[in-house]
DNA sequence: GATGAATGAGCCTTCATTCAT
DNA sequence: CATGAATGAAGGCTCATTCAT
């Protein structure tokens, strides 16, 4: 609009804005993108179905993305960034370390059980033969990342003294592994219908809590 | 229309045999069905690929198995079961706590980072949403038995007095995703190219040993 | 059938026949496939069109052919052959050389001036910008061999001192040249309805054995 | 529908310009549909590459032509026109018969084996089946006016009695035939890589000339 | 029962054309 | 008039499934 002010000459500038670069319409195929996929995976999604749930021509899907891979991966880095957002924030603030990770543990399982998250996983595990670079970048920008980040945390409790840790980085990811102890999985399988309850979480994250500091929690010097 | 033709008997005298009954041939297109899935997954696997692979018939595979999904179902049930019967063996022989669930820890892991066993994980995952059946089938026949077992174990510990648990089956649950922290969830992603060496696995379920019995053994009493 | 016969063990013969190989089908799709070509063009006939001119599915155009390309230069290929089949037969019978020549011009020029002929022309000529191989390999098995063959025709002529030639390859394209004279080009522009008829190539063959022999022919020495 | 509004008379008094009628852009945009027609040919260009290739919307493009159709024909017929200016000057300056020919010959020879002609020629005998108007209509005003204008030249030198011609509109096309023996065929079926030398197209050229003279020059009385 | 040629629905993708801005 | 995002019909191709032999 206020682009072409009067000085502009009549060459023509090429594209007002790049093609496919309107971001509500690009989100609103996302969204249509998220539905479809999420229901029925990356290979029974077709394109198809998800122009028509995002309520746009099937010509502009193309506008908007390469194909139907990069499509998805769109999607996927979308929602990927939209999580971390919400998982590691306050893990330091809490002075009282069994309370950190608790906090911490809580907020992030149920972050990761949730419906969405779970559809995820399932479809970029289901892809990861056919597409590794795809898995490989879910990995290192999703799990691992969060496991380096509790691994930096662990290292400051240990220079605090708080901690007696070898290997932090191992820690940690025992640590992730505890606060999912038998949730993450049969979500993953998808045999059980509904996420755990936050009682189940608290119990579980209590739980791993409990045994990450009995290995991990530096004895009192005397004994 | 002319199924049963006035000379023959609603129930054949003398079937030769039931249809898709001969127990070669089935594990002939098993055989095929596994190298072809396991190369490309559900949906990228042709069920023209898999009959040349078995050497059969497109036809044939029809015959013995209802459609794609029911021979996929098929396979996962054949390879679970050869898997399970080496995993759970040597759990109770050895009266050193730590060493039996080191042992156990470690031919457990070693067979679930197998090349074969991640790619049907990845499989029976990808297609979890499409086939929920399948994936607590999978579920509940896999991971969750095994934990059974080892709960199972671990209340016989605890009756004789070795190790201290309230919830032997969470407690169960955490000693298999502490064996297996860090190990399998990047090889499910695809993001390393080969299982852990064997020393790896065994310097993840020390740890987990150490960790375990950290919480759950026995102290002496008159501590 | 009795292609198993009782000494046959039960390892069974992969494919009794090649896939696609049913040779009336083949010629059934090549006759599809010659219809819509000639009246439509490469890239304006789409392989349904095809598939119902050939009365059969789209998937079986696939089992005998890999792609539309594919397809189309098999039916090049065949109707090349045919054609080739009938113009070089009776070139060196006739004792008389101005004979012999006219009797050969006037047979090929009626042969490439057919309505399919020429469709075929313009079609492999239309897209040898972009399918290169298919240009030349058309080219070198029609006109440049047509063109040997009378060269060497030529070659013995000026052996039996009948002719005095010193390029008998030039001299071979000119003759073919002369010989389509004004009637190959308008019908390759599709800038006339009908062919010409035979009193039009008489003519023009007649012409060109003149001038062809006006320059060629050995003048008796005396003169 | 609209076309005429009550307060707009029927012929506008100060019609801005007509549609599409600013010759500078018509220009801009057959300089882009020459560069894309050229290199793809008729169907696989695509508007969207024209349009870019002219620095054009492609809504301007339908303001400029109707359809992809005219477009074309507009870029062949300019094309055309470009061509003919340099072809058929100097052909009556030389007082010397074969000097004249040779000349001539050799510089339409050289026009016709340009990358650029033959491209053009490729896509109209392409299309030629599709739209046969515009093959006609390319054929009568290219090949066709230029056979004419040698037939015309050959009157006069027959009316000057330098030539013996019965039919001087076949002798046009003969001299046309020769002049292209074995250089102009190949180059249409793609089958050589690059245009002929212009020794090549000499010696050529002079070949016809001889061949040609050897018909139709007038002999000397007494013999 | 075994075969594999045939089917045809459906998939991803392209592109000429339109139209709101 | 210019723009280019949007459309949607159509294209080439694949593949699970059927069925005559």
């Amino acid at each position: 609009m206020s682009e072409a002010p009067a000085t502009m000459p009549t060459m023509p500038r090429r594209r007002r804005r790049a093609a496919g670069a309107d971001p509500d319409k690009r989100r609103q195929i996302l969204d249509g993108a998220h539905e479809i996929f999420i229901a029925r995976g990356f290979d029974a999604a077709s394109m198809s179905d998800i122009a028509a749930a995002a309520n746009v021509s099937k010509g502009t899907l193309y506008v908007y993305f390469e194909d139907k891979e990069h499509l998805f991966v769109a999607l996927i880095e979308r929602e990927r960034e939209a999580q971390k957002r919400g998982a590691f924030e306050a893990l330091d603030e809490d002075p009282d370390l069994a309370h950190a990770l608790t906090n911490f543990g809580e907020r992030l399982i149920r972050l990761l059980v949730s419906e969405f998250a779970m559809s995820a996983h399932r479809i970029v595990i289901g892809v990861a033969e056919r597409m590794p670079d795809l898995g490989r970048e879910f990995y290192e920008n999703g799990p691992m990342q969060g496991a380096q980040r509790i691994a930096g945390y662990l290292d400051r409790k240990v220079a605090a003294g708080q901690l007696a840790i070898d290997d932090t980085a191992l820690a940690a990811m025992q640590f992730l592994d505890l606060c999912q102890s038998g949730l993450l999985r049969p979500r993953l399988f998808n045999a059980v219908r509904k996420p755990p309850s936050d009682a189940e979480i608290s119990r579980v994250v209590a739980a791993a809590v409990e045994m990450f500091l009995a290995r991990y929690a530096k004895r009192p010097a005397g004994r």
